[in-house]
This record gives structure tokens, C-alpha cells and sequence, in this order.
DNA sequence: CTCAGTGTGTTAATTTTTTAGCATTATGTT
DNA sequence: AACATAATGCTAAAAAATTAACACACTGAG
């Protein structure tokens, strides 16, 4: 079971803020939460949060300012693993299909291309690994 | 807020697997979850699931074999818009990157190809998007 | 027919989550 | 110095989620 898993339902939607933000006060916290309960409520979670080390603070003058102890990209490896799995049968493929169909409008064409070049990067990788690693193939079929 | 957005920790493990699985009994929800409570939990909270309208359900046999409302493909959607504001400053491009990058070995030559193929049409769709509404671009750009 | 097995429905206790009130501390202004 | 403002810490009540106990219904085997 992961961490993030256990979260409850207000637990995640702060740690969702603060993993967007980078960083959060108390007060900004709330102010993105769109049904946000009072600023004391909130508070208190977020220090429940830091207790359950999902979280740590800095001060900031006379505030604290929360941050995330698990970092932003494990974080968002984790979470798109775990979306994939309950989604798209566990292919990654499938994911990144999806993701195309439903931003094309948002896509340029240079965003497009450097797309390309990244699956160009990975056959070149392919084909390294099939050259490093022959035995393991034939070993495979057997 | 979305309706995903409001489910408990245990009804979103519940969901998650009904999603996977496609639909499944009560008996089959418990089996998938790895820190399981008591069968007759389970039922309780997929009744409440029901009465929510997340879930419905039909006779099979003897059992019930529950299924999402909100199909797969528009529950996806809507939990990879969310995770791509959450971790991806909202850009899908980016988030596509890190889902090759994470599963680089898990991606065949051929499955590279078909994405290519994938993105060429995506191309073509901005070639036509640009020359049917061109009056648009220019005042867009005023 | 009776019993074991596999389901469901209802209900209630327990635990966790969620919320907010009140006291306190620090800063800057008049 | 006194006050308003903006924070935090602690605590407890209220609400929601979680859990499980018990009763009942259907099926198939002996």
C-alpha cells in the first residue's frame, strides 16, 4: 500500500494543493480549496499531515510554509502508475494515447515534434538493449 | 468539484478496483483490496456506493455484480485532467514525457511506431485546424 | 427434508475525520 | 504602551466513515 493511498478525502485534497503549489501557507491552502471548511480546520489537518510525514514546514516571517517530503516527481510517478493500473490495463501506452486525444486542441505542432524526437530517443534505446542482451532473448523463447 | 473528488479512502480503493476489473462482486472487491475489511463491510460500503449513484448493479445467478455509472473512458478523462494539473503544471505534454520515460522498458519498437503514427495524424488535424479558421488566428493575434 | 454453503439486508457500535472555539504569541501602527 | 492584525497551538464536539454482528433467503448434496 502506498502512502498516498491512505490519505483521507481533505488530506488529499491539500496535499494535491501543495504538490501544485511547490509550496503552501496555511491561508493558501484554503483559499484552493473549493468547498474549504474554516482556516482553524484546516490548520489542524495540516498538522495532522505533518505528523503522518507526509509533509514538512519552513517558517516564512511569521508563517509556516508547508512542503511536500516526497518529491513532486515520485510523487507523480507513483500516482500515474496507480491511474494506469485502475484505467488502462496497466499500459502506459494506452495512457499517453488518451492524454493525445483529449488536449489535441492544446498541442503545437513544436511540442509535437519534440514528442518525436523523445520515441525517436527510445527506439534508439530499444536497440541497444536487444544488442546488449541477445542470450536473454533466446533464453526468453525457450 | 468532481464526483470522484468526494469519495472516501475506503469507496475510492472500491471504485478504483471496479474500474480495473470492469465490474465484480462484492467477494471479488474484497479479494482486490489489500488491506481488506470484513465481507460483510465491504457489502455495506458498495450499498452506499449505490445509493450515491457511483456504482449499480445486477443480478448474476446468485450474486450481484457491480458496475461504474461514469464509464471508464470518461472517469479516466477526468482523473488524468486532475493529476495533470496536480503534477504537470497542466500540460499533458509533459506528463505524456514522464509515462514514457517511467516505462521506457515496457514499450516495444511497434507500439513506438503506432504512437508516431498517432502523432503524425495529430499534425495533420493542426494543418486543418489553422487553414479553416484563419480570420480567427489573425484577430487573436491583435 | 435437513444441512452446509453462499449470498443479501438491516442495524448499531466503534473509530476516524472533520470542524471549530478559545487561548496565545509576534508584529507593526498610532 | 495599547491596539489591531495575522499567525499558531491545543482541545473537544459533531459528523462521517468504517466495521462487524446477526437475521434471513436461496441452492445443491446427501
Amino acid at each position: 500500500m502506498t502512502k498516498a493511498s491512505k490519505l483521507s478525502r481533505r488530506e488529499r485534497q491539500m496535499m494535491d494543493i501543495i504538490y501544485r503549489l511547490g509550496e503552501a501557507s496555511a491561508k493558501q491552502v484554503m483559499e484552493n480549496i473549493e468547498d474549504p471548511p474554516s482556516y482553524s480546520s484546516v490548520r489542524t489537518l495540516l498538522r495532522k499531515l505533518v505528523e503522518k510525514g507526509h509533509i514538512s514546514h519552513r517558517e516564512s516571517g511569521l508563517k509556516y510554509v508547508y512542503y511536500p517530503l516526497v518529491e513532486r516527481k515520485a510523487a507523480s510517478k507513483s500516482a500515474l502508475t496507480n491511474l494506469v493500473k485502475t484505467f488502462f490495463s496497466g499500459s502506459p501506452l494506452q495512457a499517453v494515447n488518451s492524454l493525445l486525444d483529449m488536449s489535441s486542441h492544446e498541442i503545437t505542432d513544436e511540442e509535437l515534434e519534440h514528442l518525436e524526437s523523445l520515441i525517436r530517443e527510445k527506439k534508439k534505446e530499444n536497440k541497444n538493449r536487444v544488442k546488449k542482451t541477445p542470450v536473454k532473448k533466446i533464453r526468453g523463447k525457450h
